[in-house]
Parts: C-alpha cells; structure tokens; sequence
RNA sequence: GCCGGUGUAGCUCAGGGGUAGAGCGUUUCCUUGGUAAGGAAGAGGUCACGGGUUCAAAUCCCGUCAUUGGCUCCA
C-alpha cells in the first residue's frame, strides 16, 4: 500500500501501482470520467501511469489549464496521425498545447499544405478520435530512440533525442501512430469531440532564422461541439473590436498604398482624439516637473554612431538621406534620445539644477520588415510620447517610481486594467548584443527591480528583452486577437550619458554622470490607440470620444431650434453634431446607436415649447427632459468619473 | 525578410474563360415623423497593377504592389 495525499489534505491509503484514475474512481466514478490529466509530487503523469512510492497527486479536468493542457497537447498528436495519413512523408518534429489550442510543426519536403486541407485533416482527426485509441507512454533507450528516426531520416527528432539524457526518453502511442514525446495525455483519443485547424503557418526550426522552415499547423479542438461553436463565435466578436476595422468605420485613421505601408494617415476625428490624449498626457507632464522640447525629424549619421544606434542597426534602417553636398548623410531619427542628450549638452548644469525632465511627442521611423507591419500596432512611423529625465544616482529611485505614478495615471484613467507589468533584462547568455559595462547594468537592473518593488507590482522578468541601451520595465497589453503588445515603457540608462559625455557638477566640486530615464506612458500615440480602440470597442470615454452627442431634430420644422441648441452645447465645450437628414426619427437613433456616440438628443414640438432637449443614452436609452445646463452637469460628471486629476 | 491566404462599387461580400452582381451607403424626388431601418427613381467598377496562355481573361499561369494569419525581428 503506499500514501496519497490530495490537495484537501486528505491522504487515500491504496494499492501500490494504482493510477491517478484509480483514485479518482474512488473519490466519484463521475469524477473519474471527466479526469484527464495529472501531477504527482508536482510533475506532469500520465492518468494511467502505475504510482508507487507516496506522494501528493493533483487530479485536472478539461477546467483546469492543466487539462487544457493535456487536451491539445493530446490533439497534436491526433492532428499529427492524420496528417501523416494523407502526407506519409511528413516529418515530425514538435507539437506543444498553447494558450489557445495546439500547434505541431512538420517538414513536408515539397509538398505544400494550405488551408485546402484542412477539412479533410479534421474530418480524418474526428474518424480516429472515435475510435477511443489509448494514449500509451513508454520509456526507451536513447539508441534505440535514435534508431528509430536516423531509419526515418528525421534529423529534427534526432537532434531532440541527442540533447536528451539516456533514461528519460519517452515515446507515446496511439493506434499505429508513435511520437517522442515527455508526456502529459488525455486516456484516449475519445475525448477529443470537436476539432478546428485554424491556421497554417511558416516557422523556423527551433525558432532560429538561420534554419530551415517548418510548416506549422495550428488547431483548436474541445470535449464538445458546443464549445467549438462557441469559441468560435467569441472569435468572430472579437474580430468586430479589431482597431483596423473600427479604425475604418469611426473614420479615425487610413492608410494610402501611393504614401506607402506603415505610414497611417489620421483622419479628423483621429487626429483630434489624439490631440486630446497629447493635451491629456501634457497637462499631467506639466504638474510632474516636465519640459517640453521639439527637436526635427532627421539627424547627422554621426548623432547616432555616438550614440550606438548606428553599430546596432544602421544596416537594417532607412538609409541615410544625401545632400547635394558631399560627405553629408543624414538619417530619419529612429530615437529621440540622441537629440535631448545634445539638449542636455548645451549649457553645464549643477546637481541643484537635478533633475531635469525632457519632453517630446517625437516622430520617429523605423524600417520594421514588411512582414511585421500589423495596423497601428506595428508601423514605420509613429510619434513616442517620449521623455529623458537627467538626474543623479541617489535621484534615480524617486524619479523611477514617479514615472510609474505616471504611466498608473495614464492607464486607470483610460481604463486600463488588464496589463502586465514585466522587467526586460539582458540576456545573460549574450552579452555583445549590448552596451555598456557590467557594473552598469547591473545598477540599472537593479534600479528598476527595486523600484517596481517599492511600488508594488506584480512584475515577471523576461531576460534577453532589454534595450540594448538599458533594461526596461514595460506594461504590457492585449490587443483582441490574444496578442501582447507593449504600451508603457521606462528605462534606466547609464550608457548614453557617457557615449554623449553628460555631466553635472556635485556638491564636492567634482563633474559627475547623470543617470538617464527613457520613458513613454502611451509607448506610441498609434500602439495605444490602436489598442485602446479594442478594449474599447469604439466606445471611448467621454472625455475623449469624437462626438459627445448628436442632435436628432424629429423633423426640418426644429433645424433652427436644434442650430440654438448646438451653439450653446458649445458655449459648455460639449463636442456635438446635428443629423439634419430627412429621415424619420427611428432611423436617426439607430444610426447614432451604430456610430457609437454617447448622446442622442432628441428635438422636436415639445423640446422646442419647453426649451429643453430629451436624452437617450448610447447603449441604455431614454433618460427625459434636461435643459441644456442640466445636461452639460450630466456629461461634466461622467467625465469625472474616470478622468482624474493627477 | 520568410511560409500560407486574400485583392470585384464608398463599405460588406457573391460570382467566375464569352453583356459586371447583391445588400448597405450616396444622389434626386415623395413623405414631416417621437426613441434601433418610410417609399420611389437614378448614379457609381480598366474586377489591385504589369506581362503571358487563348479566337476570347475579372476568371487560368508568372511577376509586382498592397493587405492578412503566423515565424523571425522590434532602438
């Protein structure tokens, strides 16, 4: 008999080599059924794997991401069957469960695997998931591992295996179908009940440029046809909120394929809403101690050699611009910094003069590969709303933390709750990615560690993500297709103080390096447009929306009434627009309703008499009569309930 | 940049080797109305661009551009 302990605490005395569904039997057959998944003494079991010393076991079903897990893991193994059924000489290689779904790479030499395919491959992965195949793990020798595929001519499974310690290789059958694999399977294929292949994708071997292409094929699969259904549909919704196609509706931004890709034209109302953000951001830039400068668009190559840029990424930029004269080159600035440290550089400062804060809403252009030009998400130019803080060392903690107080404002007052925080590091692997000294970034590293601690948030570390300046904290955001974008960046930089020879002079006497801060709330005007347009769905706050209310004259009888009533919404600076067109009032409303505008304002015979206009809210409806002053009181409190003083 | 997909009216999309289609929008006229679509008539397209195959190409093939799902990259 040996000892189970379950995370109740309970401890199940059983026999020894009884499986995780054993106990599960034992607890609730109806349980036991819908057990797919395992971890004894904290490591991913198979259900069916034989237990034999004590240890502490964790049952997972389809609810927990651990059965998830297990689920599409065990899906790329069926995906992976049946399309070796219709391509027998597909190669294997990896086929892991990911956030949404699964995914398994192949090498189909020449063949090519495109979305035709997908129906028959689901309706094969169906055919077999019927047939309720066990999913079986054995443990191997290496040699006869590598055999086995060095017969297949399968250099990718080889490689795997040849980095793998003798003893822990595992393969995993079903039906005829066997695969390297370290487990961590649904009990049988039966499970599976509804699948989807969603998408076909290139993908390098092991994620490096420099290997060969691999086909990935990315599938969803579930325990029930309804939820296929409903997956689905959620993604169909989410597709409404894309920036891209609302950008287009509410005719907030464009792009002309003559200016060129990644090059977004703003509209006017987009371009109004973003100088109402830039207004925004300014007046709280303002109260925080910050300058603003303007510095142009272009620089002398020799600006950024200094600074590094041009080592790093000179080759892979718009090239530089030649003048008529000779010898002259300059290049569009992908970077600001360069510019505010020869603003910091033209007068000497003392450490009573510490700090000072720089601030641009600077445009900035990047060649980014034509490939990775997504929306407003991912362009050639954007404007930062970029700002350099020059302050001592002893300063750096408490200017760090301010800037976090900053980029809170900016997100809660937008209504940004689901971010993450994470501190980009170096890799510590590959050091000549970046500059500057090892004492350097270690002070930097920890400058921001700490502060992040001090202010409370809940961080992850990712190495290898930091600037190759300086390492970052970035707030990171969804955009509707589950993809994580970064907004808010700050970075602590010891590096370009000394490539531009800043200094200041201290209480001893002595020229002293500030300590540089890069920081931008919004990360990019376009970025966080783009992704506040999708958490949004269109419906922006009121503070910030294009148009705050539309006016609905029931007919042409109350145009001058409505005309009166539009001239004093804008002696209280409420942003408003007549629907003057001859249609009934139904068909205004519902038009307005469509257009995402907050208020409707209904005009007609009584509103006329009274002097009043009647209030029907976007997405609630009728509110009643309000005079026009009561009204404005009704927009000036919504706006202070999410824009706050800083 | 690489691997797939897509490109037809302002928008959303159907069609497909032989006269270019729908709905919405737009224009004009009728209607003057009370909280999510009033009626009628009309205008609107070198089917992304350039080559090729063919008696004939929007349709098939090749290339380019743009766009899109990924990969790589992201100061």
């Amino acid at each position: 008999m040996i000892n189970i302990t379950l995370p109740d605490g309970s401890i199940k005395k059983i026999e020894k080599n009884s499986t995780a569904i054993d106990i599960a039997k034992s607890i609730s057959e109806g349980f036991a059924r819908n057990v797919i998944s395992a971890k004894f003494n904290n490591e991913v079991v198979e259900t069916t794997t034989p237990l034999t010393i004590d240890g502490s076991l964790v049952l997972y079903t389809w609810k927990n991401k651990e059965g998830k897990d297990a689920f599409w893991h065990s899906s790329a193994h069926l995906m992976a069957q049946a399309i070796l059924f219709f391509y027998p000489e597909a190669k294997l290689t990896i086929g892991p469960a990911i956030e949404n779904g699964f995914y398994y790479d192949f090498d189909f030499g020449e063949e090519i695997f495109s979305e035709n395919d997908f129906k028959k491959v689901e309706d094969k992965m169906l055919e077999f998931a019927r047939q309720k195949f066990d999913f079986k793990l054995r443990t191997i020798p290496k040699e006869e591992a590598l055999d086995y595929y060095k017969e297949k001519n399968n250099i990718y499974k080889v490689e795997l295996i040849e980095g793998l310690e003798d003893g822990t290789i595992s393969f995993c059958d079903h039906s005829d179908f066997t695969d390297l694999c370290r487990g961590g399977h649904i009990p049988n294929t039966g499970f599976i009940k509804a699948v989807k292949i969603m998408s076909v994708a290139g993908a390098y071997w092991r994620g490096d440029e420099k290997n060969k292409q691999l086909t990935r094929v990315y599938g969803i699969s579930f325990p029930k046809q309804k939820e296929l259904k409903e997956y689905l549909a959620l993604l169909e919704e989410a597709k409404k909120r894309d920036h891209r196609k609302l950008g287009k509706d509410l005719e907030l931004f464009t792009f002309s394929s003559k200016v060129g890709q990644g090059l977004p034209l703003w509209l006017p109302k987009g371009a109004a809403l973003r100088e109402r953000l830039e207004q925004f951001l300014k007046k709280a830039q303002k109260k925080a101690g910050y300058e603003m400068v303007i510095t142009p668009h272009i620089g002398q190559k020799e600006l950024y050699v200094t600074s590094g840029h041009y080592a790093k990424y000179g080759e892979d930029s718009f090239q530089p611009i030649h003048t008529p004269k000779d010898n002259e080159e300059f290049l569009l600035k992908p970077m600001n910094c360069p510019h505010h440290c020869e603003i910091f550089n033209t007068k000497p400062y003392s450490y009573k003069d510490l700090p000072v804060r720089f601030a641009e809403f600077g445009t900035v252009y990047r060649y980014e590969q034509s490939g990775e030009l997504h929306g407003l998400t991912r362009v050639r130019g954007f404007t930062q709303d970029d700002a350099h803080i020059f302050c001592t060392p002893e300063q750096l903690n408490e200017e760090f933390k301010a800037v976090i107080d900053i980029v809170m404002y900016v997100f809660s007052s937008l209504g940004f709750e689901n971010f993450t925080t994470q501190i980009s590091l170096r890799d510590p692997e590959d050091k000549e990615k970046y500059i500057g000294s090892d004492e350097n970034w270690e002070k930097a590293e920890n400058a921001i560690i700490q502060a992040a601690k001090e202010k409370g948030l809940q961080t992850t570390i990712e190495y290898g993500e930091a600037a190759f300046y300086g390492p970052k904290l970035d707030f990171m955001v969804k955009d509707v297709l589950g993809r994580s974008w970064q907004l808010g960046t700050i970075q602590v930089d010891y590096n370009l103080p000394e490539r531009f020879d800043l200094n200041y002079k201290g209480s001893d006497n002595q020229l002293h390096r500030p300590v540089m801060i890069h920081r931008a709330p919004f990360g990019s005007m376009e970025r966080f447009i783009a992704i506040l347009i999708e958490h949004t769905g269109g419906n922006f706050p009121l503070w910030l929306t294009p148009e705050q209310a539309i006016l609905l004259p029931i007919s042409e009888k109350y145009e001058i009434y409505s005309e009166k009533v539009l001239n004093l919404l804008e002696n209280y600076e409420i942003r408003a627009l007549v629907d003057s067109r001859n249609e009934k009032i139904g068909r205004k409303i519902r038009d307005a309703e469509i257009n995402k505008i907050p208020f409707m304002l209904i005009i007609g015979e009584n509103e006329e008499r009274e002097g009043t206009i009647s209030v029907r809210k976007h997405g609630e409806g009728d509110l009643g009569s309000f005079t026009i002053e009561e009204f404005s009181n009704i927009i000036k409190k919504e706006i202070e309930k999410t824009l706050k003083h800083f």
